[in-house]
DNA sequence: ACCGTAGTCTACCGATCAGCTAATTAACCC
DNA sequence: GGGTTAATTAGCTGATCGGTAGACTACGGT
């Protein structure tokens, strides 16, 4: 996965890891008070796995201390996924009214339907007109 | 996976289904309109797997239109997403304060340090005192 | 020198994931 | 009915993931 943005997500697609920066919002942490929460649940190696995820994520930063190996968050890496899901935020303020929702449904489905039809009938007009266009490479 | 935050990160995690995110951003699409741009490098039940992925996580909704399988953007799942990251502004902000980065970063180190020492010597202080807290379930 | 503590490393296991091919369903058009 | 297009399903790979147990390293205290 050489991709910034997925190692970011994916480091933050586990409960226990989401868990583990929540901690390290509250201040550095070593590797043990780390687990503590889990160690009913999980062993300390698994959470040590964990750790070297949101570690290579550049989520976690660990140094060391004589045998302690205390833990930092670093957000850093949060600004893109943030900065991504900026481009979002029409969406989602839209998936709340309704109204607006059904309404542009339905012309969407409309126009949408009439554009196919067409492209079905005599006029072989091809499908890439309607394709890839905008879509941004790098804000992906 | 039962966690929809686990499920949102996990299916952002993933260049392919970021692009279709984005593609649909600009409006309804089928299945093979989607597929369009990727066929040079992945076949078309691909897709459909990633489209599966995305509707499972409640990004996309998929419709019917006689052969056709419109699908459309929900962006609802990332507003779950967004308030999460929401709670790591501050920490975004500072990462950027290099200055004011190092100046914690040894003020802390030193506190931390010193914290470890007074348990390792003569009063047996519980850890448990440092460990689990303002860990707030529900936002982790 | 020895013991305890903190943490990592090395397999190993089962489950899930991403991708493919080939076959199948569902709808349309002639 | 027969052919075409859209999309899904089934079944198979190989890779990655989450987790474990057990051996090992490194450091501090006595």
């Amino acid at each position: 996965m050489p991709d910034t943005l997925s190692r970011t997500f994916s480091a933050l697609a586990d409960p226990t890891r989401r868990a583990i920066l929540a901690r390290l919002r509250t201040g550095e942490a070593t590797v043990s008070e780390l687990a503590g929460p889990f160690l009913g649940q999980m062993t300390l190696p698994g959470v040590t796995k964990h750790l070297k995820v949101l570690e290579t994520a550049g989520l976690v930063t660990k140094t060391r201390d004589a045998q302690w190996r205390p833990c930092t968050l670093n957000a850093e890496p949060l600004k893109d996924a943030a900065a991504w899901m900026e481009e979002y935020r029409v969406h989602m303020e839209a998936s709340l009214d309704r109204l607006g929702d059904y309404l542009s449904m339905l012309t969407n489905a409309n126009s949408a339907t009439a554009a196919r039809n067409s492209t079905n009938a005599a006029i072989p007009v091809e499908r890439t007109t309607t394709t890839p266009d905008t879509t941004d490479a790098d804000t992906v």
